[in-house]
DNA sequence: CAGCATCTTGACGTTAACGTAAAGGGAAGA
DNA sequence: TCTTCCCTTTACGTTAACGTCAAGATGCTG
């Protein structure tokens, strides 16, 4: 059976990109805002691997897919070795029994954790809001549902 | 005008403790598993200031429930400064104009902050789940909403 | 009074996630 | 060829948020 490319999900859903076959650190540099270091880090770091033409790193499409769930991750609070974990949850797409159920447990407790997350900032907005209300004068405009 | 308790809100809805009248360091440590060195270590950084009964730390109601806000501010992933900031907004419920816009408007940047926080955790939640499906042999099953 | 628990204040150590030089390679244009 | 960019590695510095002793005060209890 020859290797037709696993053809494994991209990972986060971002704007592609079919202009360009792939991207120079300075790229990605700019378009997602960080530094040329901080992507470096993340590849010493066992969280993304270009490869190389030379010494220069080409990322390629999944990269910079990869590159937008590092950095969502970090919006959302997790510390890169968790991020990592959960790149590496993704890149078992293969085929041993056990660890796809393994896999499958972390991303549950992932989810619910997230979920813990979203509740406390909802009850964070909530009383910021009562705040604003509260220091605006208005009075006591129940939790507008403006959603 | 004597001094009759300004009544600000009391910040977090947490629990009421009505059955006591203060707190000691080691109670709050327990209530929310935190350590007194964290503690003492917000109280440096100007984020929460018991009163003190000789050299021991006598904790409020107030105190707790500020320090249920510094706890819930961290894991929606806010820095100490920037919780002390959003702490600090509220302790000025006094009469300067100025200030209340300015208030006014640091608070509605921060439920912004946590509005785009929530959609980040959205995707990933969506992410996750989808990778569970996929994992799972499921055919694709349309982002399910069992909320 | 001795011992123990619980509090306190230093003060130095640690980890994560980069920042910040320093020193140099390689290609492209004047 | 020289200069200019953009890339590289190596390596020490920094900040946040505590951890971890060390050494001492205070108060109850046997």
């Amino acid at each position: 059976m020859p290797a037709t490319e696993p053809s494994i999900p991209t990972l986060a859903a971002i704007e592609p990109r079919p202009d360009r076959e792939h991207f120079l650190i300075s790229d990605l540099c700019a378009e997602f805002g960080v530094t040329a270091r901080a992507l470096r880090f993340y590849e010493d770091e066992g969280l993304i691997a270009p490869k190389r033409k030379g010494l220069a790193r080409i990322y390629s499409h999944r990269d910079r897919a990869r590159l937008a769930w590092i950095l969502r991750g970090k919006r959302v609070g997790f510390s890169l070795a968790e991020i990592r974990e959960m790149i590496d949850l993704y890149d078992i797409g293969d085929d041993r029994r056990v660890q796809r159920q393994v896999t499958i447990l972390r991303c549950r407790e992932r989810i619910e954790k997230l979920e813990e997350q979203k509740q406390d900032i909802d009850a964070a907005i909530d009383e910021l809001q009562q705040f604003v209300d509260l220091i605006e004068g208005l009075p006591h405009s129940a939790t507008d549902k403006r959603n």
